[in-house]
DNA sequence: CGCTTTTGACCTGCGC
DNA sequence: GCGCAGGTCAAAAGCG
């Protein structure tokens, strides 16, 4: 899988936390049902879906299986009541709220604490067996939570709450549904807004630009070469998607150009007569190019190379004009640069009460995080968790987990990679991928590392899509839509210079301050979003490459390749990644360990984006089980061991045989350190 | 076993 | 015509 042609680009006012949507994840990470670990993972990291946006609740839970089995292996039916090395937790909810309000789960931990909590001190050296679980707002959870053998000792009262609980759940799962539509209802209308935004703005810019006489009009069609080479694929999907309104936008306005119908005079981006007659002379040139009547549109690339050079406007046959404008807008490129990769850390304290929900797995015990995205926090990007490490820091601030996500930026589509060539000029490969959405589908990218900064991502788009997109892909097809109108409101000051980068930036990337270059002497006229600008510096600090995180962990053997499976090897790859990558990002620590995180950073300052409205409530009891379960984890060197004796120690309290143990023990050694790879 | 990635061969266009 | 570079193809390899 290709894991560097994301980059990391957000709103300031939008928490990096919202990427995790469940859309966000690839299929890999997304949660599975109780009694299957699909992916056979130590690592599960699962988006909530739509339900867990609707989801009130919040929690932390350890989930833990049979020992008996490898971590590694879950594909099979985990039947727990044949197994008599069955560990006790199964499930323990730590922080949810619907602990309270869902019995039947509360009555499924204590019975389980009853039964075998002492089994799971013993049997957790063993091997903890991943088990993978789903919020309260699944039903598998119930299922997956309760034997058969329970169920029976339950009798009716059990069938019937468990009747009780499906019928919730259908009805959250109804409303659910009804909340992703209105989710996606927001999200197009947003989308169709911001391209009219983006065109009045390019039409304002260009009376300005001609009112002011600084276009004489000799040289108006210099100023319009490019532009008609502009990829309007995505954005024609995007328009078709996201709103009847949007149909109409630019996408439409080339149809019916092409097709001979004149565009109407409310389209949102229409053609002056100026454009079209300009285009028209252009189109003449296009006759040269034969790859209007291919199907699957090859990038043929050379047949078109002479086209920017001439400007000559000779009046074209019908035929000729579609041809060309069909090849035109498939050689049109958007190329966008980001940075990949970057690190994104996130502290997941016992209280953070964040919603949504993620799994991850440590040591075998696989742990699921809840937090809720508002909807709000939606951004028409699409970010993409390809692994993250996991860091229980020790004994200064108990009870605290680091998760280090490293996200990169994704387009919603799905794409194929068939060729990869070195390029001149770039020592690094040049990757082309095409679209699998749809059968036959023309688009294609290519991607490539930066030479002189090899953080960077330059990934090109080039062709239309020619099936539905998704809401992700629509968030990047508004994108390039929004590139493309501003390309054809001939903002920029010259054929092959930069655009204005206020107004386009603002347009395309609200959160960015990026740049948008246009390249007209490039073999295809391409124009270049440059993403790798940092929006917000409290949450997009460029750090020098020097920077590490120094976290007083044990020494470990670097995993090398990113790969990281083992808890030794995470504190040099932790360290190690974030030296190598030159750009920590989005470092995110709560409020309470600032003091010390800070210190261990070396002074860096951070600022912690958790969205203010999810901060959770807490309790005093709560947090002192919490305290005790950290205590014993940090106190003992053997994590798999103080896991499990923090697990029981909040299950059976002071019969943990782990509990208060090892004090003696080497502190480096007790901080341990899990990595978790997603690839 | 099916899908994806890898990678060398091949095709095409351009410049000399 | 030849070499170079960009792009694509397709068999082999990898992976889940």
């Amino acid at each position: 899988m290709d894991r560097g042609w994301g980059a990391l680009a957000l709103d300031s006012d939008h928490s990096p936390l919202s990427f995790f949507t469940s859309k966000s994840f690839p299929s890999r990470f997304k949660p599975v049902n109780s009694n299957v670990n699909g992916s056979g993972r130590d690592l599960m990291v699962g988006g909530g879906g739509g339900g867990d946006r609707s989801s009130s609740s919040s929690s932390f839970r350890m989930f833990q299986a049979a020992p008996s089995s490898p971590p590694a292996d879950h594909g099979g039916d985990n039947n727990y009541n044949d197994n008599d090395n069955r560990v006790a937790v199964d499930e323990v909810d730590f922080f949810s709220d619907r602990h309270q309000k869902t019995t039947t789960t509360t009555s499924s931990v204590s019975i389980k604490k009853e039964n075998s909590h002492e089994e799971a001190a013993l049997n957790v050296n063993i091997g903890l067996h991943l088990h993978t679980a789903n919020t309260g707002s699944d039903q598998s959870t119930v299922d997956d939570g309760v034997s058969s053998d329970m169920e029976d000792k339950r009798g009716k009262t059990g069938t019937t709450e468990l009747a009780q609980l499906q019928v919730e759940l259908q009805q959250m799962n109804s409303e659910n549904q009804k909340l992703k539509e209105m989710l996606s209802q927001v999200t197009n209308n947003y989308n169709a807004l911001h391209l009219q935004f983006v065109y009045v703005m390019q039409q304002q810019q260009q009376n300005q630009i001609v009112e002011g006489g600084k276009l004489s009009d000799d040289k108006k069609p210099e100023l319009m070469v490019p532009r008609q080479f502009l990829d309007l694929g995505p954005s024609a999907a995007t328009a078709a998607e996201i709103d009847h309104e949007v149909s109409n936008n630019i996408s439409s306005s080339e149809e019916r150009t092409q097709s001979g119908t004149p565009p109407n005079k409310n389209e949102i981006v229409s053609l002056d007569q100026e454009n079209s007659s300009f285009r028209d002379g252009k189109r003449i040139n296009r006759e040269e190019s034969p790859e209007s009547e291919t199907q699957g549109g090859n990038w043929g690339p050379n047949k078109t190379q002479k086209l920017n050079n001439s400007t000559a406007a000779v009046a074209p046959t019908k035929s000729i004009d579609q041809s060309s404008a069909e090849a035109t807008m498939r050689k049109a490129r958007v190329s966008v640069r980001a940075r990949s990769e970057a690190p994104m850390v996130i502290e997941l304290t016992i209280k953070n009460n964040l919603s949504s929900k993620c799994f991850f797995s440590f040591h075998g015990v696989t742990f699921m995080y809840s937090y809720r995205i508002p909807n709000s926090y939606m951004f028409p990007f699409l970010y993409e968790i390809n692994k993250f490490d996991l860091i229980l820091v020790p004994k200064k601030i108990p009870y605290l987990i680091i998760l280090v996500f490293y996200i990169q930026i994704t387009d919603g589509c799905q794409w194929r990679k068939y060729g990869q060539k070195m390029a001149k000029g770039n020592p690094c490969p040049r990757a082309y991928y095409r679209c699998t959405m749809a059968v036959g589908c023309p688009v294609r990218k290519q991607v490539q590392r930066c030479a002189e900064d090899r953080t960077i991502l330059i990934t090109t788009y080039e062709g239309n899509h020619n099936h539905p997109l998704p809401p992700a892909a629509m968030a990047m097809a508004s994108t390039t839509a929004a590139a493309a109108s501003m390309l054809l409101s001939g903002s920029m000051s010259s054929a092959d210079g930069i655009m204005n980068p206020n107004l386009l930036a603002r347009a395309i990337l609200p959160c960015s301050s990026s740049m948008a270059t246009i390249s007209a002497s490039a073999p295809f006229p391409t124009i270049t979003l440059d993403l790798t600008h940092s929006p917000n510096p409290l949450q997009f600090q460029q750090r020098p490459p020097q920077t590490q995180f120094q976290v007083p962990f044990g020494g470990g053997v670097s995993g090398g390749g990113g790969t990281v499976s083992t808890s030794q090897q995470l504190p040099q790859v932790f360290g190690q990644t974030l030296y190598n990558q030159s750009k920590f990002s989005g470092l995110q620590l709560s409020q309470d360990i600032m003091g010390p995180i800070s210190h261990q950073l070396g002074g860096h300052q951070f600022t912690p984006p958790h969205p203010p409205s999810l901060q959770p409530p807490q309790s005093s009891s709560f947090a002192d089980t919490v305290s005790a379960a950290t205590a014993a984890i940090t106190a003992d060197p053997n994590f798999t061991a103080a896991l499990a004796a923090a697990i029981t120690s909040i299950i059976g309290g002071a019969n943990n045989p782990y509990n208060n143990n090892n004090s003696n023990n080497n502190t480096n050694t007790g901080n341990k350190i899990g990595s978790f790879s997603g690839n």
